[in-house]
DNA sequence: TGCCCCGAGCTTTTT
DNA sequence: GCTCGGGGCA
């Protein structure tokens, strides 16, 4: 007779010894409705957490709580947007709980998902040592399989690859048809359907074939493992009994069910996030995630933060009154103790350069009046929106960051060098291999097609190169001898890499860019970073999921610590705050853009990015438009501050017009202005 | 086949 | 103003 077996549970030991009894004050730290969302129990929750409401430190805060009441800090998983983000809030954990909160683990949905893949991804066919595509290398692909398809000589009105590229994303972050996208959002290539459907299929296998995964394979393969691979499952979701998940309005279908996956053994899973701050929709988000997760995850408890800790009334008063409008909306409003501040300016100017100089003027005026360069920043919709004010800034020495815009990454040297690294680590990786020959003198499309072909197929792949004749020779020969010296030694170390590739790299460098001098700070820049990795696939990994933002500029600048005002994008500036915020280009036309104006949708999501500008704020905000723009798409003399500002009542916003000096006189019209 | 030049078309936000 | 792709020439 079988006997039965009872299970007693060992503790597993936890690191520090600590008291049951709480050891931190949680009432006198929280508001009453942040202290519930800390406390919350078991089961799934939502946090509505408006504009500068605590957020951050409700996480913060809730991470403490859950190490503090026994919870190991291995099975607290936070999800946010930058993994910068996830370290500062697992910092500040560490400052209340002590540096056990270190051992969470905290990233970015992407930078997970690479974790979890490299672990245990060979269940579905994916090996530990894959290469991740950035943006421009997924492209680069497609338009690598669409010329093997033959798709580009057949029409002329074939998409280009950046476009393909976005129909097939949006496809996987919503979960929907490459069809259904096309229908919708393309309707102009919808002639090209079945073409479309057969590079995407194309597409994925090339990906499958070489071991590479583009961003969206990430999350979408990750979901798959979930999804067939029980044990793998059963593990991950022991392993996170408690997951946190910020900026929860900028999630995607496909990120939702990932979340879903992960809990399904417990349930245990916080969201927080803010319907009216929901901005990337570009990229498969919805704030409609946000509306539905009671529903995903029955059971769920709401919880509410409407008081605001970061800006004054003022500019609270017109944050409402934007975000009023929209038409589908957790109803919240914001309050705030800090009656008392001066109303947001609206400031009209008479070209964008006038709009600089104010801007550069008045930086240096607040700073006579005691707020500091980096407690100041510059929004503006699109990365472009700056180059003026940066010209006129580095004029009046003002030092300053720029956030948002092209990657360092992202440049050409840069990517033609790593590409040496990661045909190294993956000679699999065809689109690097691809990147690589073309750079050899004698070598164009054909050739590296042919040399390609041989390559995989060889066991030597070096002797291919090495086999040439004519041309090209000599070039592929030095190629061969460089990429085989590192191949050699499996362990080198990525700095030691980049200067031995450095090395190879310069002549042509020289020979393609006549501004070398600038771009080989670059690549010392490059160097830098890899001094801080001792595996070349971590540093690959890393490059490709967080890229350092800051381009050369940033390298120049001999003093970190030197205070530096920040121009930045409103997306990049999610979540941050300064005393004084300058929004530039208030101006109809391009903000909401003219290309917005098209659907609804896209109206409102610019009605929340604005919203999100003036929320950045503490307590001074400035509008500032300028008039008789001419806009070269639509052909438009752009005049009119943005429409966001039409229904707003004027005891709101103080008007400012500028004047020259020496002409005040000139201004007779504007009675009710201020002058400058 | 590789490379250079010219014309067309578009032009945002990011992991 | 830029990139991308096509066409023509060496």
């Amino acid at each position: 007779m079988e006997r039965e077996i009872k299970t007693y549970v060992l503790k597993r030991p936890s690191e520090e010894a600590v008291p049951r009894k709480l050891s931190i004050n949680y009432a006198a730290a929280l508001n009453p409705q942040q202290l519930a969302a800390v406390t919350a129990g078991e089961g799934p929750s939502l946090v509505i957490a408006g504009a500068g409401s605590g957020k951050t430190r409700t996480l913060v805060y809730r991470v403490a709580y859950l190490i503090d009441s026994g919870v190991d800090p291995s099975n607290i998983l936070l999800l946010t947007f930058t993994r910068k983000s996830a370290q500062e809030m697992l910092e500040r954990a560490g400052d209340l709980i002590g540096t056990s909160s270190h051992r969470v683990c905290g990233g970015t949905f992407h930078s997970v998902a690479n974790l979890l893949l490299r672990r245990y991804g060979r269940s579905i066919g994916i090996e530990p040592g894959f290469t991740i595509l950035d943006r421009g290398d997924a492209e680069d692909l497609i338009a690598l399989v669409r010329s093997q398809l033959g798709l580009n000589e057949k029409d002329k009105r074939f998409p280009r690859k950046g476009t393909i590229m976005e129909m097939i994303s949006k496809s996987e972050n919503t979960l929907r048809s490459l069809d259904e996208i096309l229908l919708e959002e393309f309707s102009h290539f919808a002639d090209h359907s079945e073409d479309l459907g057969r590079l995407q299929k194309a597409y994925q296998a090339a990906k499958r074939q070489k071991q590479l995964l583009d961003y969206d394979d990430l999350l979408v393969m990750l979901r798959q493992l979930l999804l067939v691979d029980e044990s793998a499952r059963a593990n991950i979701s022991r392993q996170y009994r408690y997951i946190l998940v910020d900026e929860y309005q900028d999630t995607n279908r496909l990120q939702a069910e990932v979340i879903r996956q992960l809990a399904t053994t417990h349930q245990n899973v916080m969201v927080v996030g803010d319907d009216s701050q929901s901005i990337y929709a570009f990229r498969g988000a919805t704030f409609k995630n946000i509306m539905d997760f009671p529903m995903l995850f029955p059971g769920t408890t709401v919880y509410k933060l409407e008081e605001n800790y970061r800006s004054t009334q003022p500019i609270l008063n017109l944050a409402n009154c934007i975000i009023e409008e929209a038409t589908e909306k957790y109803t919240k409003r914001l309050f705030t103790r800090k009656i008392d501040g001066p109303l947001p300016a609206l400031v009209e100017a008479a070209g964008e350069n006038a709009q600089s100089r104010f801007i550069a003027q008045k930086i240096l005026e607040l700073r006579e009046e005691g707020v500091p360069l980096d407690e100041v920043a510059v929004l503006f919709r699109s990365s472009f929106h700056s180059f003026d004010l940066e010209i006129e800034l580095s004029r009046k020495g003002l030092p300053f960051i720029k956030r948002g815009g092209v990657k360092f990454i992202e440049t050409a040297h840069v990517k033609d060098l790593l590409a040496h690294v990661r045909v190294v680590s993956n000679p699999l990786d065809t689109v690097s291999w691809h990147r690589v020959l073309l750079l050899v003198e004698g070598v164009g499309p054909k050739k590296a097609q042919d040399l390609l072909a041989a390559i995989v197929k060889a066991e030597r792949p070096f002797d291919v190169l090495r086999g040439v004749s004519g041309r090209s020779g000599q070039g592929l020969k030095n190629l061969a001898n460089t990429l085989e010296s590192l191949a050699g030694s499996d362990d080198r170390q990525p700095a030691e890499q980049v200067t031995h590739i450095y090395e190879y790299y310069l002549p042509i460098l020289k020979d393609q860019y006549d501004d070398y001098p600038k771009r080989t700070r670059d690549l010392d820049h490059l160097h830098t970073i890899a001094e801080g990795y001792h595996g070349v696939d971590e540093f690959l990994a890393d490059l490709a999921l967080e890229p350092p933002d800051g381009s050369a500029v940033d390298v120049e600048a001999p003093d970190r610590d030197d205070e530096r005002l920040v121009l930045s994008t409103i997306h990049s500036a999610k979540g941050l705050e300064w005393q004084c915020v300058f929004v530039i280009w208030v101006v109809d036309g391009r903000f909401p853009s003219a290309y917005s104006v098209l659907t609804d949708d896209e109206l409102e999501e610019e009605r929340r990015l604005f919203y999100v500008a003036v929320t950045r704020a503490k307590r001074h905000l400035f509008l500032t438009y300028p008039i008789n723009v001419y806009d070269k798409t639509s052909g438009m003399l752009l005049s009119k501050p943005s429409r966001f500002l039409d229904h707003v009542s004027s005891d709101l916003l103080d008007t400012l017009a500028l004047v020259e000096e020496g002409r005040e006189g000139d201004w007779g019209m504007a009675r009710d202005h201020h002058y400058y």
